[in-house]
DNA sequence: ATAATACATACCCATATGGGCATATGTCAA
DNA sequence: TTGACATATGCCCATATGGGTATGTATTAT
């Protein structure tokens, strides 16, 4: 029963190096399969695999272009992680002013 | 093969929505164990292996107090998760706005 | 219609991993 | 020291999944 919820999110997308490394390629500008099996050294199957589970998540779009099919990350959809990531911001500041100021109490003998 | 780069890191770990849950129940306080095992109604042992998993990319730090296991988020191991979706932030304003110019040229006829 | 191009799927294999159960380890109480 | 309590690990099973290879499908070119 690995990874329980497999409720295949956008979580477990970005989980995997390769398919973070295509949403940044299709950040931009929207490119065929070929394209991103050049830039990513990977096997075609194994590209088109990956984009169909950002697809599934909605982390990229697809329209076709004659024997071409161009992909586009839709970057509204990594929006919820990071609002989920900015919930512990205010955390993190507060944590990282109470780290300098031991630091400096440290520091005054 | 699966998973290949399963470098376990911090993306791979909050993968998991139990983990999710954890550093939420854990942000703001530190907690025993037996704490976040009636929070998420899961068996000890899971939980002690996804705590595993968190203090190995560091999103969670560690101390003991007697018999007790005092853990707690560290929000700062979250901010790079932060900053790779932010640098998708420019896009989606961008690809927003244009979905709203396109909806306001649609609406004048 | 036929061939070629561009992808998507199916299938197989290997591995990572989550959950449960049993057990080891560490700490405090009597 | 013995026992109880709090966690961590080891082990097993089932499943999800990534990569590769082969093959199916859609579209353009001839």
């Amino acid at each position: 029963m690995a990874r329980a919820s497999t409720t295949s999110d956008a979580f477990n997308a970005i989980a995997e190096p390769r398919r973070r490394e295509i949403l940044s390629f299709l950040a931009f500008d929207e490119r065929p399969v070929g394209d991103i099996v050049a830039a990513l050294g990977l096997e075609q199957p194994s590209v088109s695999k990956h984009l169909r589970v950002l697809r599934d998540v909605g982390l990229v779009t697809v329209r076709r272009d004659g024997r071409n099919m161009l992909y586009r990350t839709e970057a509204a959809a990594i929006r919820p992680l990071h609002e989920w990531t900015r919930t512990f911001e205010r955390i993190w500041s507060h944590q990282l002013l109470r780290i300098k100021e031991r630091a400096e109490k440290d520091s005054r003998p």
